[in-house]
DNA sequence: AAGATGGGGCAGCCATATTGACGTATCTAA
DNA sequence: TTAGATACGTCAATATGGCTGCCCCATCTT
């Protein structure tokens, strides 16, 4: 195994691939690093009464504003019950509102209010503070092999619609 | 958020300036990573009636056989009662039994049965399979950085944790 | 006009998490 | 030896966020 720094945790990746520990790892790596960061914004939404089910649509509705709610059932990968739940609280608390379509009046489309813009700021600006340390840490170049690596874990027929998503801003 | 620096070498952005469209990115990856990836054995839980709650628990103790149930606590970061459930599924079940501690007699060690162990590497296999091809598509540098970036986000107090984790392989 | 689609909603259920309090066995230190 | 801390179990009550199945309306498409 490549020497590792003193500090890290991680070794350097061996060429065998389907070794059982360097899977073990990604799958704790992952574990850990997704559910610290998740925790990173709880706070701020406990001060409105929201959970994290509501963060994830407020986040992908300011990342893509005028989403369909077809769309964001998609991205979510939940029942229409549980999103019309989220959107619901939403709605009540003047985070989130929607216009019909333009093109076709049955849809709705959603965007963040003003204020739904400010408090998404305010969750993204605890995400931002975990992930650019993280990325400080890890340097640059560990970055696009980060995202690499959870590239390769989205099934084929999602990924056009992350592309989506990242070929707006 | 970081004061303004004026030790930035690298042509593109500082680390610590990161824009907001690579922090998006990364929250977005993860996201999609960890929820696809953690689907993958959904189907192999359900067969035996068990949620993603318990495989955790059997991860983990398949992970470190011996474990006690309060380092188990500090692993998955739930309370007690939820940790309690999900033990006693698995104990109904004889995939999980336990042995009192040798040198504290009030512990609990955790360990999988026969049946157990057959089962976690069979769910081990699931995500093996999805982890490796993540793996071979984003190639060997990308792996390590994939796990530098994810170490980053393990807060302080929780990185012996995972390094304890890892030095059994 | 008929059928497909986008969205809303009801009832009921399940899995997983929470808090707080309390009980028991066991270990440790004054 | 005894007092207190620790490891674990367990109670009750509650919250969140998923699910299925079914039915509704408005609108678009053919």
């Amino acid at each position: 195994m490549a020497a590792p720094s003193s500090v890290s945790v991680a070794p350097t990746a061996s060429p065998l691939f389907l070794r059982e520990h360097e899977v073990r790892r990604g799958v704790e790596l992952l574990f850990f690093g997704y559910t610290r960061l998740t925790r990173a914004i709880d706070d701020g939404l406990a001060e409105h009464g929201l959970g994290r089910a509501h963060h994830r649509a407020l986040y992908f509705i300011a990342r893509q504003p005028d989403l369909t709610i077809s769309e964001l059932l998609k991205i979510l990968a939940i029942t229409k019950q549980s999103l019309g739940r989220v959107l619901t609280d939403l709605a009540e608390r003047e985070l989130v509102e929607t216009r019909s379509g333009v093109v076709d009046r049955r849809q709705k489309l959603l965007r963040l209010t003003a204020e739904g813009v400010r408090f998404e700021a305010q969750l993204f600006d605890a995400l931002r503070t975990s992930l650019a340390s993280a990325y400080a840490a890890a340097g640059q170049e560990s970055v696009t092999g980060f995202w690499r690596v959870l590239e390769g874990l989205i099934p084929a027929e999602d990924k056009a619609m992350v592309i989506a998503l990242q070929k707006d801003i």
